[in-house]
DNA sequence: TAAACTATTTATAAAGATTATAATTTAAGA
DNA sequence: TCTTAAATTATAATCTTTATAAATAGTTTA
């Protein structure tokens, strides 16, 4: 089925001069014949009746690998910890990427994304969450004070 | 400053039937007048001054109390693991509220949002990320099923 | 094909966030 | 003031993820 993805993917491992080994094989091709974006631990089950002996390090390390390569993306959910929000009314978030700033953004609600999502998925939508990641004003200047003094 | 929204709140929590303990007092006023969205530990850190006895779990505890009032809002980003996708290319997430489940959904890029939160904000965005949540099919079926059933 | 080099795997422990438990303390109404 | 249920504390447990060091195994080269 996905064969040729599988094939593609080896060869952009081994142009960039990741090993084949066979637990890494074995997630890669779980990851493509998944449709469920499985988290770690479900590829650690999946895949330990054919490797009774592999630890969960290995599907942490490869799963790492495969992201640093750009064949596999991560959904971050379990990275950090919760933050906590006094304004209850409906907005956004904006999040800098180098010291993690959150700052609050309004912005109109996009019931359109709402209504098409639920005609093209079946779902009954509740509610979205929606964040904006970038680089804050004073993160851009400390930046630009790095490039002048270096 | 935002003395009128401590009392508020207060009176939110007592109509709840909520009791006012010195600590839930003080995480309550210490998120109104904070603008940085804490976590867990940064409130439990400014607060131990205070109340040098403080347990961690209190903090958990009154946070969780709060949300449950509707008074704060939790953006989750530690109550579960991450997910790998495979599919690199650009698209969003519709996850089910009672299943879990994740299904990949396009729409296009939202460059209008991140053009008006470069200009308000001040960021240079460098992406987005956006989840709707709802219910998936199956599980619509189910509740239907449950209430003829029930 | 064998040897060598180094990446990868394994087993284990550790870290960090959050929740559970049980005993003690305390807020708030009678 | 007394009473009672709720809240707090201390502690341990759970869960996800990362770190470490020793053993193993891909891949290249001779």
């Amino acid at each position: 089925m996905s064969e040729n993805r599988l094939q593609e993917a080896i060869s952009t491992l081994k142009a960039s001069g990741v090993r084949i080994t066979p637990q890494r094989h074995a997630v890669l091709e779980y990851l493509l014949n998944s449709m469920v974006h499985p988290t770690a631990d479900d590829i650690y089950k999946a895949l330990e009746g054919k490797f009774p002996n592999m630890s969960v390090a290995t599907v942490y390390n490869n799963l790492r690998v495969l992201r640093e390569v750009g064949l596999v993306r991560e959904l971050t959910y379990g990275d950090s910890s919760s933050r906590f929000d006094c304004n209850t009314s409906d907005h956004y978030h904006i999040i800098c990427n180098s010291c993690g700033k959150i700052v609050d953004f309004h912005y109109p609600s996009l019931d359109e994304v709402e209504a098409l999502a639920e005609q093209v998925t079946g779902f009954k939508v509740s509610h979205h969450r929606m964040e904006l990641y970038g680089e804050c004003e004073e993160c851009q200047k400390e930046e630009k004070n790095k490039q002048k003094s270096g």
